[in-house]
DNA sequence: TTGTGTTTTATTGCCTCC
DNA sequence: GGAGGCAATAAAACACAA
């Protein structure tokens, strides 16, 4: 170790040298990596960066440089997006809201009254004090919590991920919220708490929903966000008092999905909450590119659903302008929807955004995203070794992950070795849970296809030897955990 | 192959907080 | 005053079209 440290000092000394002159590009694994932690944490302690550091084999400087610029990123992608939103959410007679409730500003975006800075312990006393929360803020509640857990410290400022990527796995596909709701629901208490829950059971957009437009679904799904209890008087309330899912909805999801695709439908076509992000775009970042090239070449691409025309990707096609110039990328994500995790969430986001594509970003990821920067072998050094072999644990993951169960036999499933580790005292183990989580997200679309539980997954994230032994079941299962004591107790 | 446009990285200066 | 963060800037890296 302090061997590799030395290796790593020494190393960043040349690059240090190197970078008077030219500048070093981070590896792919490293930028998942480092994406992955800032998913987490945004502003990393002093301790967390130099661990950081360490593992990723950069010097502090550079990870304080890179979560800077990383914020500035989101920052700027944020303002963009949100003066994109206000346009387009006033150009369809919607109060430009974005279900926060909090932070109405338009471009502006200071640190404090960023809207996502959402104080978990207000969205807390709302909730329990009776106010009504779009589910959308619940489910950003319970990511808040989680997150919080995870980075074992109370920084509301690491209330973590990028503002963009927080909405959107906040709306979308959050794997956290997934679990979260996944767990809610298996307790049958908030089953329904989480969108997804409601587009993965029975919710359908109705009447108008369903034939309007997607963009005009997120207005209308704005609307009914703002609405909030008051439109829950003419009906069941957005998104919280839908049926009980059925004990063990979610344990046998592959049959379902495969067999019964009439009966889930296609939640992406129809799905509010995922129309209601359109237009923000995820950032995208360069990790996120060479996963996609990475996924591009999994196995499953094979297995791709033609249930699963997503939303999104029909949104693509519409989109068209960029269609011509880059057919290649939309063969990429049309041709197989159910290849991948993140990048196919990621997709959505661009697809999304892709309704209103006067966004330069837009072009560029259409543009450029997709087809990605040169992945030497280099680059991609220790990402992918270690994960061919990874096939097996695919669905036991799966099935795993969908019910809250003990995180040791998962661990045990899925490494061979027991690790009952509970918590992420290592921020990085945080990390390198993206592994699995990928493998299960191949799983989920190849066999969930109405769902992909692993956005925030970041394949082929490097399993270096001292860092995580981890798996991507940890995180759920020790959230599940938590959020049991958590959750039964804000219950009862 | 080259030019262009975009993204990413590194550096620097300023500001705020402790 | 130091540390940390933000913002501006320059430059390298990269993709893509001509």
């Amino acid at each position: 170790m302090e061997e590799s440290n030395e290796l790593h000092s020494e190393e960043n000394k040349t690059s240090q040298d190197n970078n008077n002159k030219k500048r070093k590009l981070k590896t792919p694994a490293q930028l998942m990596a480092l994406e992955k932690f800032y998913n987490e944490h945004k502003y990393p302690t002093e301790e967390m960066k130099s661990q950081v550091a360490e593992q990723l084999g950069l010097s502090e400087k550079q990870i304080s440089g890179w979560f800077c610029h990383r914020r500035l990123k989101d920052k700027r992608l944020s303002r963009d997006e949100t003066c994109a939103n206000g346009r387009q959410d006033r150009s369809s007679g919607v109060i430009q809201d974005r279900a926060s409730g909090l932070g109405q500003d338009s471009c502006g975006s200071t640190k404090h009254g960023d809207h996502r800075y959402v104080d978990p312990r207000e969205v807390e006393s709302r909730r329990l004090s009776g106010h009504d929360f779009p589910a959308a803020d619940i489910t950003r509640e319970y990511r808040s919590h989680y997150t919080e857990r995870v980075g074992g410290m109370d920084n509301t400022s690491s209330e973590s991920s990028s503002s963009l990527q927080d909405r959107f796995f906040t709306q979308n596909e959050d794997p956290y919220d997934v679990e979260t709701s996944r767990y809610l629901a298996h307790n049958g208490v908030f089953s329904p708490i989480n969108p997804r829950g409601t587009e993965n059971m029975a919710y359908k957009p109705s009447g108008y929903l369903k034939v309007k437009g997607e963009a005009e679904n997120a207005a209308i799904t704005a609307v009914k966000r703002q609405l909030g209890r008051h439109y829950q008087e003419d009906g069941p309330p957005l998104g919280v008092e839908f049926d009980l899912l059925p004990p063990g909805a979610f344990e046998s999801p592959i049959i379902d999905s495969v067999h019964e695709p009439s009966i889930v439908g296609n939640p992406v076509l129809h799905s509010p909450d995922i129309s209601g992000v359109k237009g923000q775009l995820s950032p995208r970042t360069r990790y996120e590119v060479y996963n996609s090239k990475f996924s591009s070449q999994d196995l499953y691409i094979q297995q791709e659903n033609p249930c699963i025309m997503h939303g999104f990707d029909l949104q693509e096609k519409k989109s068209s302008k960029k269609l011509r110039q880059k057919s290649t990328y939309l063969n990429h994500t049309n041709s197989s929807p159910g290849k991948n995790s993140s990048l196919d969430i990621y997709d959505k986001s661009v697809g999304g955004t892709s309704a209103y594509n006067t966004n330069r970003k837009d072009k560029m990821r259409s543009k450029r995203g997709y087809s990605g920067r040169k992945v030497t072998s280099e680059q991609t050094e220790p990402c992918l070794r270690e994960y061919d072999g990874v096939s097996s644990p695919k669905l036991i993951q799966r099935s795993d992950y969908m019910k809250p169960k003990p995180s040791s036999s998962i661990e045990e499933n899925l490494d061979g070795e027991c690790k009952a580790t509970k918590v992420y005292s290592n921020p990085l183990r945080v990390m390198m849970n993206s592994t699995d989580e990928m493998v299960v997200a191949k799983q989920a679309r190849v066999n969930l296809p109405q769902r992909d539980y692993s956005t925030n997954s970041f394949p082929q994230l490097p399993p270096r030897k001292n860092q995580i032994k981890g798996t991507a079941m940890e995180m759920p299962s020790s959230f599940s955990e938590d959020e049991t004591a958590e959750t039964n107790s804000s219950v009862d």
